[in-house]
Order: C-alpha cells, then sequence, then structure tokens
DNA sequence: GCCAACGTTGGC
DNA sequence: GCCAACGTTGGC
C-alpha cells in the first residue's frame, strides 16, 4: 500500500486537531506537483504527518478514508474541463513514538533521496517503500 | 513563447 | 528577518 507524506503548518492544522476532529478534509494544496501526488491516493493509503515551523517533525500518522476527489469548496476547473483541486479525507492512526525531526532525516542517508529533503516547499509526496521502513524504524513504530 | 518581476514556502 | 528555491503572472 503506498505512503505519502503531508506537510502542515501546526498553528493552521495540526495533527493534534486532526486527532479532535476524528476526520478531516485535507484542502488547501494547490501546487501542480503536490496535486499530482494527492490525486494518486487511495483509500487506506497510509499519510504520514510533518509539521513545519518550529517542530519540522514528522509526529504522526493518519489514514486516507478516501482517494482524492474534486475539492468542493473550489470548484474550479482547468482548460481541459477537469477539477483544477483535489481534496483528500483523512482519520488520525495516532502519534508516532518519537517525532522525527528534519535534522534526523537530513543527517541520514537513508534519506538522500527523499524529497522531503531534495524538493523544498512540496507539501504532499510519496514515500518510497525504503524510506518508509527507515522512518518507522526512527519513529519506534511497528512495521 | 519568453522571461523578468513578483509571490510563497519554509528552513536558517 | 533573511533568503533560496520554486511557481505564477503578465508584458511584450
Amino acid at each position: 500500500m503506498p505512503s505519502f507524506l503531508f506537510k502542515t503548518e501546526p498553528g493552521e492544522f495540526s495533527f493534534q486537531d486532526l486527532v479532535k476532529k476524528g476526520r478531516a478534509t485535507w484542502d488547501g494544496v494547490t501546487n501542480a506537483a503536490a496535486l499530482i501526488h494527492l490525486r494518486s491516493i487511495a483509500k487506506g493509503d497510509t499519510v504520514y504527518i510533518y509539521h513545519t515551523g518550529d517542530e519540522k517533525a514528522v509526529v504522526g500518522v493518519a489514514r486516507a478514508l478516501s482517494g482524492a476527489f474534486e475539492d468542493p469548496k473550489k470548484p474550479g476547473r482547468t482548460p481541459e474541463g477537469k477539477p483544477k483541486f483535489a481534496v483528500v479525507d483523512l482519520a488520525p492512526v495516532g502519534l508516532v513514538g518519537t517525532p522525527v525531526t528534519l535534522a534526523a532525516i537530513k543527517s541520514d542517508a537513508r534519506f538522500a533521496e527523499f524529497a522531503l529533503v531534495k524538493q523544498s516547499r512540496l507539501s504532499v509526496m510519496p514515500v518510497p517503500g525504503a524510506i518508509e521502513k527507515a522512518l518507522r524504524a526512527l519513529a519506534g513504530l511497528r512495521g
């Protein structure tokens, strides 16, 4: 099952907010590259939540309750008539055992090819299997 | 269609 | 607060 990482500014919407709400529609993604990744998400996929700002760490795990669907709040269309924006519904799975900081990720060669360090400002990215394994080990998660 | 100017993200 | 890395916009 593919996995992804979402960045969020905790002052806007944190993983704890997702836990409180029980589920949330993840919207606000407008970047073209991020939207391509978002549209590849399927129901059941794992989503790691990364906090930007002061925390700069992977702090929680969520699950996609749906595949990507058209943003009901932003019904824009591309010139080809396709929905311009997409969103996905998430439910929290749980906090990680240990937050995995950006510093830890940057200093670990196993993450050298990870989009989080290679592609600045990308807010939705896939997490390849080998990287997910390393991430889960650092986070103190099973599997 | 090119590219300079501008805006945004997000780490430092 | 600064700025690098991009993306977007608009004039031509």
